[in-house]
DNA sequence: TAGGCCATCTGGTCCT
DNA sequence: AGGACCAGATGGCCTA
């Protein structure tokens, strides 16, 4: 990018010797996030006082040098083209004035953003505080689960583990779908497609793009996956009809055929799991032994608010996992709690 | 050491 | 005019 004769030329003059980065880029210290919100505190702080009033006084200034800079050009032979205002010493720290305010908001919006993402890793099945999904991979992971979910609601069907944890691995990187894996007790070589057989029609997902590759699993030590290998967008645009039927299999599955996964215990560093229907605990009951991965079902869940009879009449609760252990999670409000609660119930032991 | 991830700065664009 | 949003650039940190 080529830079014209403005105040942001003005900047990185080597002769300033201010305070303000002379490469342009935050200094090794600026880059310290300590540092750095503590500085963003300052600047979102105190921005509104001091500076405020030195960022004033310096536009006073910057008035009275223009005035002069006109008088002095009268002399001159006249320029067409826009005028160029002369960078004085009180416009160029009016522009660092103005440059700082607003990375200060760009720090702050980005500070923001992360925050949104770490409340969405909060939610996605799987949450660790000692291993954070990447934000990428946190994205990929909600896509999957809310097209999972959103199945779920579609189809009225209970989905079985494997075929879940295969829906929320869609396209994500080997070290998270260890991760998810590990969440859920599951042995991810279980249901790597790629690594053993092919997958079966029933579980790919409509599209054709999926029909081509279903899963995209990278291999170990490549990049991420490419992006777009799970196009969710079909969902609310293709006709039911069109994949209602191949994607049956996917839910019709009780939990009750779930014997065959291997469950290896966990390959992912322990975990601090809060996810909505992971947990790790020593199995208990002869459920959790079967399937380390049970659900307290409530009948007043999402069958009752789908105006039908409940798809899963609650039986004799071979595991009682009480709903406050599942949705412990900080931060969360009532209304999450109880979202939360239906859609664990979708788990159920039928 | 290369690659992934991240925070930050920066300038452009759009909107109010 | 100023703020929000965005994408590119850059450098630091971490890990395989």
């Amino acid at each position: 990018m080529t830079k014209s004769y403005t105040e942001e030329t003005m900047l990185s003059d080597p002769q300033d010797s201010t305070t303000w980065p002379e490469d342009g880029h935050g200094s090794q210290d600026e880059n310290d996030p300590e540092k750095n919100s503590k500085a963003h505190e300052e600047l979102a702080g105190d921005m509104d006082d001091e500076d405020e009033e030195e960022f004033n006084r310096l536009d006073e200034d910057d008035d009275d040098e223009e005035e002069e800079e006109d008088e002095g050009d009268a002399q001159k032979p006249k320029r067409r083209g826009p005028k160029k205002k002369k960078m004085t010493k009180a416009r160029v720290q009016r522009f660092k004035m103005r440059r700082m305010k607003a990375n200060a908001r760009e720090r702050n919006r980005m500070h923001g953003l992360n925050d949104a993402l770490e409340s969405l890793r909060k939610i996605v099945p799987c949450y660790s505080k000692t291993q954070k999904l990447s934000k990428i991979e946190t994205l990929r992971l909600a896509k999957n689960y809310i097209w999972a979910l959103s199945e779920i609601l579609r189809s009225g069907k209970s989905p079985d583990l494997m075929s879940f944890v295969q829906a929320l691995c869609k396209g994500l990187s080997q070290p998270t779908t260890n991760l998810v894996a590990g969440c859920l007790q599951l042995n991810p070589r279980t249901f790597l497609p790629e690594q053993s057989q092919e997958l079966p029609g029933h579980m790919q997902p409509p599209g054709a793009s999926f029909a081509a590759h279903p899963y995209s699993y990278q291999t170990p030590g490549l990049p991420s996956p490419p992006y777009g290998t799970m196009d969710s967008s079909h969902i609310f645009h293709v006709k039911p009809h069109s994949y209602g039927s191949s994607l049956e299999p996917f839910f019709e599955t009780a939990l009750t055929d779930c014997t065959s996964p291997s469950f290896d215990g966990p390959l992912s560093p322990p975990l601090s799991v809060n996810g909505n229907f992971s947990f790790k605990h020593e199995p208990s009951s002869e459920f959790e032994k079967n399937y380390a991965f049970s659900m307290h079902y409530q009948a007043a869940g999402l069958a009752g608010a789908q105006g039908h009879a409940p798809l899963y009449p609650s039986s004799a609760q071979r595991c009682e996992i009480p709903m406050d252990n599942l949705m412990s999670y900080d931060g969360h409000t009532h209304h999450e709690r109880v979202m939360n609660a239906q859609l664990n119930a979708i788990f159920h032991d039928s």
